[in-house]
DNA sequence: ATGGCTATCGTTAGATG
DNA sequence: TCATCTAACGATAGCCA
């Protein structure tokens, strides 16, 4: 990986014609994926790091047509964001894929599996007027679970935990939907963390 | 590894039979960030792009120690996500921190980075194939879900499905004690939900 | 915090199995 | 569909203004 061979690489300008050049830049070096302890860097880091990512949200966004958000909090707990079409529907949509229905609310008594060649239009006028009653019904459920939480004592040593199960009680309503869905980011996220695992020959160690 | 050299070499006989040399691969071709035409290339696409999103979303989350999350549809509506320490408690931490300004879902007013919204009659196109995709992904769910639960046992716990992959999971990571902490502190988190739930905040579908 | 620079590292388009 | 390979392209660590 390292080592770049004759293949390219052909270009030895600075080196080769003087046994002492200083540099003017050492380049980008490798760097572990691990927490950056000199505080600055990490500041700098942050700054390059997000709009880099942001800018590949925003490319598969256009390349491939599809929805996202990305949500960050700089170190300095500044919230940043980016969405497409927008950040409120791609959070909107994403809860609802999660809350799926049972459970979610009042399901209402038409809302069953339709033949797909029936009617599509008044299908879909019904099936849409439904999304919307729950969309609704979602918001106000968001903010009751707000405003329930808002009163607490901040004194509670537990007021944590309570925030913190707060979006996940939310999502654990889907059920089996949602179980499925977690356990899938929780694959993701593992096989990130892993690496390498399945190019086969990994230094046993793994992890870098 | 590191047999690239030599698998090269040994395959140049091809080239040398010709008098054209044929590289064995055009290499990265460079692409206008316009959406990609080709259906099986935009999905080609947006597997391998998804994929280096949330490789840099989880280092960003790391290298700078801060939380964040994604979310992304693919061009099949299904919905995929990361996040760091987890979807649902960023997606709370971001809504709390946009409910200071307004009220439910008016745009944040420190959007840096936002797709225009354009006149009316787009952004009513947008909500309709919004909601028409919503539509088809919540069919799809429901008959997924469905046929999932026919075949199996009706009774899958949430507390059982974190374990298993749990334990699966840090069996296969082996080394790496952080991500076994992290799936640890989840499992708990669900379990306490789990109690929460029971004492009878939002108790759906008897979940277990 | 932003922006430019450079050398180097990491990502991925296109082709292939 | 999904993994792999290659070479080119894009992102960025470190440094400075």
């Amino acid at each position: 990986m390292e080592e770049i061979n004759a293949s390219a690489a052909t270009k030895i300008p600075v080196a080769s014609r003087s046994h002492v050049i200083k540099k003017k830049s050492m380049g980008r070096q490798k760097i572990a994926i691990e927490r950056i302890q000199r505080e600055d860097a990490r500041q700098v880091c942050f700054s390059k790091r997000r709009v880099g990512l942001f800018k590949k949200a925003h490319e598969l966004s256009v390349l491939c047509g599809v929805h996202l958000a990305v949500l960050v909090f700089s170190p300095a707990k500044k919230p940043f964001s980016f969405g497409h079409p927008s950040v409120p529907q791609v959070i909107e949509r994403f809860l609802a894929s999660q809350s799926s229905n049972k459970s979610d609310l009042p399901l209402p008594p038409h809302h069953r599996i339709m033949p797909p060649s029936h009617d599509a239009n008044a299908a879909l006028n019904r099936e849409m007027a439904d999304l919307k009653a729950r969309i609704e019904a979602s918001r106000k459920r968001k903010q009751m679970l707000e405003s329930a939480l808002r009163p607490k004592n901040p004194s509670i040593s537990n007021a944590d935990v309570a925030d913190l199960g707060l979006a996940d009680l939310c999502m654990l309503k889907g059920g089996l939907d949602r179980v499925c869905t977690d356990l899938e980011a929780y694959k993701e996220r593992l096989m990130l963390e892993a690496g390498i695992m399945h190019t086969g020959m990994v230094s046993s160690t793994g992890l870098q």
